[in-house]
DNA sequence: GTGTGACAATTTTTT
DNA sequence: ATTGTCACAC
């Protein structure tokens, strides 16, 4: 590769960032400055001067943004090269050391990771076990204390109030006693380990001596402390960020990480990139207007390179079924030959259930679409129970996956035997798929219950021996194990719609091809079922999908797309009413920024007048973010008022005739 | 032990 | 409005 080849199309900010590879390296890097751009270049130089790429990090936040980074620094060096590089996200990352190293603090290896609905489960048990129930105690008050707490490298024994202590201390036993790990424990451990084990910190080190991390300011002091750790000297840690797109404050990040990178790493060679190559001047003059009414902040503006432009559209809608269907719209008009593709427009909302409103207008109207960050892939009930299969095949003493599947479908085993079960493996110390061997304890049950789970272990161990002398075939396997359990006809019949029948027919079988894939090219299985539990998706599934794009806010980080439609500016959803009661309308401010600037060429603002809640209507004020923009260069309008207009004019009637019949 | 139906609670954002 | 939980009947 020609030296003069890599450089092409940088600025010259973005040539001083690529060509600063020694010592640390702080690059502030405004929305659509080109920073990923920057990033992999710059790796790309790391590897033209001759480093190995066995030894780069290079640490995101999402798995989208790890993908898109070994992607495209795949278009500058070769495939071989670049699949050696290591890019992943923080909790994968620490994943990576644990499996290897969490015997130092009395784990085993083969940990599981208690995500989502286990590990709400897990908690609304022990709510009802410690009496909490009538008190206003729900899953999410223990588990946002217990995540603050960790990520702040705090004791669980110092909270105050003693019913959440109580329950989050035995919901941390639980864990431990089940050898399993949630989020915030893979972080917590795994800073612990490198910092506690001066072997496991040099063997990182000694691989990982080019660290890159993006996103740096979404980073909180478990993350910036294992960076520390993590690299020594010479230090060759090049951070990546923008205070002004913090939008992860609650959960513990820390914009100073960012503000004050020298307190960690002395001397930094700083570079701004500030040119936007992304978005017109227009799009541009709102989001500086908007964003410079953050008090703290390091004062910069995004400089555009495309000038002039749409104006931004501001509409007042009078309700939430009119926004829908006005979004719709527009797109239907705007897409077709010759014109902009479905894939060119994305529509953002602040919360997830703004999008189902969203979802229905897009079915009536036929328009296909594709959702970001709802419900996720891997938090599907059938999805949650194969992969709990799977964990138990290749590890029958994961006990988390074994009560989960313990009875589905149901086999004999209830809630009586259960209880017995748990009770036996705690006494005993054991896992719960010991205490199902256990002589003493099968004498207990009746006559047909310790048949259950006589043929259940049976089963279990079949399945498992199987997966172990052919990896390989992982996916054939488990295809057969469920249907040796009849796995799909019990999940079919709890189905109400045949669109939900195909769904989960359809889930359970991009689950399968998913495994198959992964095994074809050498993973191991534990692998997969670590990249199912941290990932929201399966790797290529979204980018297959065509279609609008819905996304929340905070998903849509670091994306961009042709024209963006900005729905439910009001008070009470964008600033979010938590966010008021809580005095971060600063974040709130931020986050309306990082939703403008994801707009190329064109923006859609829009508030409504009423809004459905509980299937109740509501009145709805307009955002006090509004006045903030800069007017210049937003046009006003009003949904009734054009409609009225179109009304009193003949040629256009027809067209939108269907959206008036909605209004009457 | 399993399946059905009425009732209640739920909505911030993500790995 | 949807989803999950609980009580009751088989």
């Amino acid at each position: 590769m020609g030296r003069g080849s890599l450089f092409d199309g940088l600025n010259r900010a973005q040539r001083e960032a690529v060509e600063a590879t020694e010592g640390p390296v702080l690059i502030l890097a405004g929305a659509g400055t080109g920073k990923t751009r920057t990033v992999t270049y710059r790796m790309a130089r790391l590897l033209q001067k001759g480093v190995d790429p066995a030894n780069i990090l290079a640490v995101t936040f999402t798995n989208k943004a790890a993908n898109e980074m070994r992607e495209r620094v795949g278009r500058l060096v070769r495939k071989k090269v670049a699949k050696a590089l290591t890019v992943c996200t923080f909790h994968s990352l620490c994943v990576r050391i644990l499996r290897q190293h969490i015997g130092w603090l009395g784990y085993k290896t083969n940990f599981t990771i208690a995500v989502g609905g286990d590990r709400d489960g897990l908690l609304r048990q022990l709510i009802v076990k410690h009496g909490a129930t009538k008190e206003k105690v729900s899953p999410n008050d223990v588990m946002t204390e217990v995540s603050r707490r960790k990520n702040a490298g705090l004791p669980l024994g110092e909270i105050e109030d003693d019913l959440i202590r109580t329950i989050a201390m035995s919901y941390q036993k639980e864990l431990r006693a089940r050898n399993a790990l949630d989020f915030d424990d893979l972080l917590l451990l795994g800073e612990k380990v490198v910092r506690e084990h001066r072997d496991v910190r040099d063997a990182c080190r000694d691989q990982w001596r080019y660290v890159t991390v993006d996103e740096f300011q979404d980073t909180n002091g478990l993350q910036m402390n294992l960076m520390q750790e993590l690299v020594g000297a010479p230090h060759n840690i090049c951070v990546v960020g923008d205070d002004d797109q913090s939008i992860y404050g609650w959960r513990g990040a820390q914009v100073e990480n960012i503000l004050s990178f020298e307190k960690f790493f002395p001397n930094p060679h700083v570079v701004t990139l500030e040119d936007n190559y992304r978005s017109t001047e227009a799009i541009l003059s709102v989001a500086n207007k908007v964003i410079a009414c953050n008090p703290t902040r390091h004062e910069k503006l995004l400089n555009p390179t495309i000038m002039g432009g749409e104006k931004v559209v501001l509409m007042a809608m009078p309700g939430d079924d009119e926004e829908a269907n006005w979004v719709a719209d527009t797109i239907k008009g705007q897409v077709g030959p010759g014109q902009r593709t479905l894939e060119d427009f994305a529509v953002l909302f602040r919360t997830n259930t703004q999008i189902r409103r969203m979802e229905l207008a897009m079915r009536e109207q036929k328009i296909p679409y594709r959702l970001v960050g709802a419900q996720s892939f891997y938090d599907r009930r059938e999805v949650r129970d194969v992969l709990a299969f799977l964990q138990v095949g290749a590890n029958p003493e994961s006990d988390v996956a074994l009560l989960r599947i313990l009875n589905a479908p149901p086999r004999g085993i209830g809630s009586g035997t259960a209880t017995l079960l748990l009770e036996q493996s705690r006494e005993a110390g054991t896992s719960v798929w010991a205490a199902m061997w256990d002589e003493r304890f099968l004498a207990q049950l009746s006559g047909k219950a310790e048949g259950s789970v006589r043929n259940f272990t049976e089963q279990i161990t079949r399945f498992s021996e199987a997966l172990r002398e052919g990896p390989k075939e992982a996916g054939d396997l488990l295809q057969r194990f469920l249907k040796e359990i009849d796995y799909m006809e019990w999940m079919m019949r709890s189905c109400k719609t045949s669109e939900e029948t195909d769904q989960r027919r359809e889930a359970v079988g991009e689950l399968v091809t998913a495994l198959s894939d992964s095994t074809t090219k050498g993973h191991s299985l534990q692998e997969y079922l670590d990249s199912a539990a941290l990932d929201k998706e399966p790797e290529d599934d979204l980018d297959k999908k065509s279609g609008v794009t819905l996304i929340t806010l905070h998903a849509a980080k670091g994306l961009e797309y042709l024209v963006v439609f900005l729905v439910g500016l009001e008070e009470g959803i964008l600033p979010h009413q938590r966010s008021m009661e809580e005095g971060t309308k600063d974040e709130e401010r931020r986050l309306f920024y990082v939703g403008i600037t994801r707009a190329k060429e064109m923006l859609y603002l829009s508030y409504c007048g009423t809004r459905k809640k509980w299937g109740q209507l509501e009145r709805c004020e307009p955002s006090c973010f509004i006045p903030e923009m800069d007017f210049d260069w937003v046009e006003e309008q009003d949904f009734e008022v054009m409609m009225n207009e179109e009304a009193s004019g003949d040629e256009l009637k027809d067209a939108f005739g269907g959206l008036r019949a909605l209004l009457e």
